[in-house]
DNA sequence: TTGAAAGCGCTACCAG
DNA sequence: CTGGTAGCGCTTTCAA
């Protein structure tokens, strides 16, 4: 383990020369630059981190927090964001704080408190407003994805367009009874309630507003399956269209239909938002949205602001974009 | 931002019996434990990290080293990991490094190489003699969990065990034609190779390697459903039993079959090994593995070795459980 | 263009 | 049981 100071003997320098060089800040002459390169690279030569940081109050660190990796979004958004920081050379710290008491609690205090990153980015978060004051009071620069209002949403497509989009879609098709699957009543994810009102309001813009319908359910595959069963198992009540809160809700639907024996896209059109790795394979009309890109993009924000903590905002949301496969067909006459 | 110095002024004590007092650690006594407990509450102190880093050589970090964070096995260990370091007041630091160059080079290279961690857990890795030279040469514990050799594994499930007994299960239901489907023929995963060979054996054993066959495919549910759906759609050479490789490719085939008209069970049994998160909506019968729990159990194992670098591993692998759904039954009299 | 020296905030040793 | 002091390994003025 040799240090800086090794490294300025071996060159024949001091440890403040050695430092400049080494870093490329203030000057140094091309030939001493190279010696101490030289000295470095053959001693194996790595600074300590925690030396660095005490010394430039910098941690290249980022942390990032979500609720959960084990969904399609998060483990994608994650993917991307650590992809993009690797060439940023900077690390990453994960916090995953899900719903339960304990381990949000955990995290806010005793985690994020000791601000070991230079800034945070909080992936479908909706915090409450001490958890807002407490990154606030970090001080430090954070960018939000998908996250409920947190000043804001930094990245994160138009889930209001995109749901319209995709409703309208299937009216444009001719249907006429549209059920919305997927989200709980209560304590709605921002995100999900933000996609249902959309989905509201487009029926009511189209005079549709009295075929609207919730029918809700856990936003995972199974529960989108489990719930699609209820709701197609009796013909009588069986809608023609279902707009799915996000694919793995529609893929679950789209398997119900197939295990009830009701065809797809024929007797039951399904369209859902995302674009999942397994929307090819169910032939599934979606909306398209990027989260490797948004992680990517999370990462850029978030760099800028650290280098430059005045910068605020005003990214515009990315727009889904709609991906005709063959699960939604103009409805059967009557 | 209190340092640790106001934090002993408040409470009329020096430096060092704050930090003892704060630290819990040397004699204190118990009233000026007190004293300054209630200063550093007052005062909302923080220790910095970067400060007792330098001054301990530990980082409260753990590094976690995964290919992806996308496929089921790897999210859950993660979330398994993430759950018990927090109780632990520990840090998640995280590198996945693809099987693509690029990153793999950043990762060894340049992150591994900071140190910025107590000790290292490895998931799924398949490192070639440099990258286990590079991870010895950070002289950190590490602890390796469902990987290829870094010095024995020493947290997985049985795998050898596992497909014998999935083997095993289809054999004892009649079945002569069992291909084991998943996986790619050259580069394997240490992993997929162990339960191919696994299957290997068990159906020689049985008299019946004439007929084991293997059909390779992508470890992914839509790579399990497409091989599947070449396996399956000409009825001459379909097999009436598959093992697969893991639960994703096994529900794979199970929607491919059921895609062609398939029966499962009546036509074709299928089995997995993992126990996915969506095993029971497609009545899946597989071999339980408990990846949270390996994740849990390997940051035990790593806390212990932090602690006590001397301790050396010997744990042994931990067995799958049959969970008999119903993706198999007994083979049709031909 | 280079070097000496003063911290960054904490722990740990050694006296008392 | 407590306080003074010397680092941990680096960056960063400030002089030279």
């Amino acid at each position: 383990m040799s240090g800086i100071a090794d490294v300025a003997r071996v060159a024949g320098v001091s440890k403040s020369t050695a430092s400049r060089a080494l870093s490329g800040s203030g000057y140094v002459s091309e030939d001493t630059r190279r010696r101490v390169a030289d000295a470095a690279a053959s001693l194996g030569y790595v600074p300590s981190t925690s030396a660095v940081s005490l010394a430039t109050g910098r941690t290249r660190t980022v942390g990032v927090m979500m609720p959960t990796v084990t969904r399609w979004f998060f483990a994608e958004v994650l993917e991307g964001i650590q992809h993009s920081l690797l060439q940023h050379g900077l690390d990453l710290t994960l916090y995953t704080a899900g719903p339960d008491r304990a381990s949000h609690d955990i995290v806010y205090r005793d985690f994020l408190s000791q601000r070991r990153f230079d800034g945070l980015i909080a992936v479908g978060l909706d915090p409450v407003d001490r958890d807002v004051d407490m990154m606030r009071s970090l001080e430090r620069p954070v960018v939000t994805v998908a996250s409920g209002d947190i000043a804001g949403v930094d990245v994160a497509i138009d889930d209001e367009y995109a749901v319209r989009r995709a409703t309208e879609h299937l009216i444009d098709l001719g249907h006429r009874s549209i059920v919305f699957l997927g989200g709980p009543r209560a304590h709605w994810a921002h995100v999900d309630e933000l996609r249902f009102r959309g989905y509201l309001r487009t029926m009511e813009s189209a005079g549709l507003g009295a075929h609207a319908h919730h029918v809700t359910c856990p936003v995972t595959l199974p529960g989108g399956f489990e719930a699609a069963v209820d709701l197609l198992s009796y013909p009588e009540q069986r809608p023609t269209g279902i707009v799915a809160v996000c694919d793995e809700v529609a893929i679950g639907a789209i398997i119900a239909a197939r295990r009830l024996g009701i065809s797809v896209p024929a007797e039951l059109s399904v369209i859902g938002i995302d674009d999942h790795e397994y929307a090819e394979m169910f032939s599934l009309t979606t909306l398209a949205q990027n989260p490797r890109q948004q992680g990517a993009l999370a990462v850029d924000l978030l760099a800028q602001r650290i280098a430059d903590p005045t910068i605020v905002g005003g990214v515009k949301p990315l727009r889904a974009r709609l991906v005709s496969r063959h699960s939604t067909a103009r409805v059967r006459e009557g």
